[in-house]
DNA sequence: AATAACATTGGAGTAAACTCCAATGTCAAC
DNA sequence: GTTGACATTGGAGTTTACTCCAATGTTATT
């Protein structure tokens, strides 16, 4: 007979506050059944799919992501067509990771440029700046061409 | 006399929706004058401050950090002092940048591997997966000792 | 004078992931 | 049997940066 976890419990376990553990239940992340008193009881299971949960929270899922691509009970039978379909999520996951670096390196790049010209001005310096935000305001405005008819509609803006 | 545009040039012009150049007046952010009518008349200042506002939103400043930190118009006079003061915010916000960095690097990693172990299942990239998971937990729950009183305190959770 | 196209306003709604609250129920200890 | 610590629920509030709406006013064109 395995051990059962109150709320209280899993949340100093894992560290998630108890309410979000309630909204977790409440919007059927992670579910545990409920003793003869409405209790939560939480199985060892239940723990570990949130431990799971908090790794995919740590690598930027949403949950509405966990709660439709992974189902974790159901994992025993390995499906190779799920698995293949899961793989590629997580292939474009990293796809848009990786654009999200590429991003913030940009910034970062930006702002050792602007605190540069802010702490010894000159015009090498101010130059640098003035292509850099140049170049970012092209990426800015470089929209893919996924808009076409849309634009021809009566907007409001 | 200098040229003043409508909401809708501006709108334009910048690829700003009307909606959020009224909501960036409503807060402050940008109050361009009015017309006899109580039309918005935007300055080519205004747009400046605009364009500013779009690369400081690229690289991930809040409005509220915008609104505090950076009154453009006011940048007449090179206070030393001033300058000091945002250069050093400009240096956290680095700072803070090359930790999204580090963190998305490692979630990139993550996903690598995950997928690897997803596609060809063995034993060597499995255990990896496991390691790197690990490693991520103990990431996780080292939260740096900033909470010391706060925790005596009779908290719900 | 009617119409269209523009402008104004206050206020409400949206997303995501919690977070908080009040009213109430349960349980163990004294 | 009362207290205190725990649990339950539905529902409302938080945050940020918009986004949308309806009612209404203005301007230019027909």
């Amino acid at each position: 007979m395995e051990k059962q976890y109150s709320i209280k419990e899993v949340s100093r376990i894992l560290g998630i506050p108890k309410d979000t553990l309630r909204y977790y239940d409440r919007i059927g992340i992670v579910s545990p059944s409920r003793g003869h008193n409405s209790y939560r009881r939480y199985s060892r299971e239940d723990i570990v799919d949130l431990m799971n949960i908090q790794i995919m929270q740590y690598a930027d899922f949403s949950l509405e992501e966990i709660k439709g691509k992974f189902q974790f009970h159901r994992m025993q039978s390995v499906d190779s067509a799920y698995c293949q379909e899961v793989a590629e999520f997580l292939d474009a996951k990293k796809a848009e990771t990786r654009k999200k670096i590429a991003h913030l390196e940009k910034v970062s790049q930006l702002l050792d440029i602007a605190v540069k010209t802010l702490r010894d001005f000159n015009l090498e310096s101010d130059q640098r700046l003035a292509v850099f935000v140049r170049e970012i305001y092209r990426d800015l405005h470089k929209q893919e061409p996924e808009i076409t008819k849309e634009d021809c509609d009566g907007h409001q803006n």
